[in-house]
DNA sequence: ATCCTGCTTGACGTTGACGCCAAGGTCAAG
DNA sequence: CTTGACCTTGGCGTCAACGTCAAGCAGGAT
């Protein structure tokens, strides 16, 4: 039941995931997304949908819009030959690296976090 | 037993982080270090060891100079006064917020990276 | 017919985070 | 006393990721 029939206009689709209509373009024009085109107006599918959710969680997560770019071919076309699927392997264990870094990171701020919060809720209590 | 004596060099601090001698003096014009100085010369104490440490993990997690500003406030000074320990206390919250959302973000990745890599996997010892 | 709304394509402007000189001070070594 | 290594303060340049007009088409409502 994955709907593959509606579709949707920059608008909405501004709308739905809270960006400006200029920064549909703009990924748009990096080649992130390629909506169709109805005359001029442009309409989006649902590809174009779930490859916008995975521009912004790219955007949260720190990566440049190049780097989000190579992510998204990762998931694009699986490639039918052998070298091909082991560079795509080979890059798959980069990116994983690379966010279980982030990961270690993210969990050390949050404990170091929690250390200052303890801290304040004591002078807190003290004080009151 | 932390060390409150050693100082460093900006080149020292450049070679121990992997960071350029532009990017101290950059962190330094945004108030995010303040190295004294010995006549003209910058010189760094531990203090701003810990600093750095945290600015450059805060550019890991994609956090701009701004917001790692105000995270280093953060941890700067114990405020005395109730009211500002509540409003850091707030702050904590949102902080906290934030990075739960991110390791939520990645571990969705890590998640979608699995996937792939099995269908990968799957693939290659279909056509080896 | 004209007006409004929603869209289009340029194209220049802006902000953040530095890179990259230029021009010169300082100090130990030769 | 000059050289070289290391440092200093400007200040212009650059790149990414859009923001912000400007000018214009297309189609339905008045």
């Amino acid at each position: 039941m994955t709907d593959t029939t509606t579709t949707w206009t920059i608008a909405q689709m501004a709308d739905d995931y809270d960006v400006t209509h200029r920064a549909l373009r703009h990924y748009e024009h990096l080649g992130l997304l390629a909506p169709d085109r109805e005359g001029q107006r442009r309409i989006y599918h649902r590809r174009e949908r779930t490859r916008l959710a995975l521009i912004l969680r790219g955007r949260r997560l720190g990566f440049s819009l190049e780097e989000i770019a190579t992510i998204l071919d990762m998931y694009d076309d699986q490639p039918g030959e052998v070298g091909q699927l082991r560079y795509l392997l080979s890059q798959i264990g980069d990116r994983r690296a690379d966010l279980e870094r982030r990961r270690r990171d993210i969990e050390d701020s949050l404990r170091e976090l929690d250390e200052l919060e303890q801290r304040c809720a004591e002078d807190v209590a003290r004080l009151s």
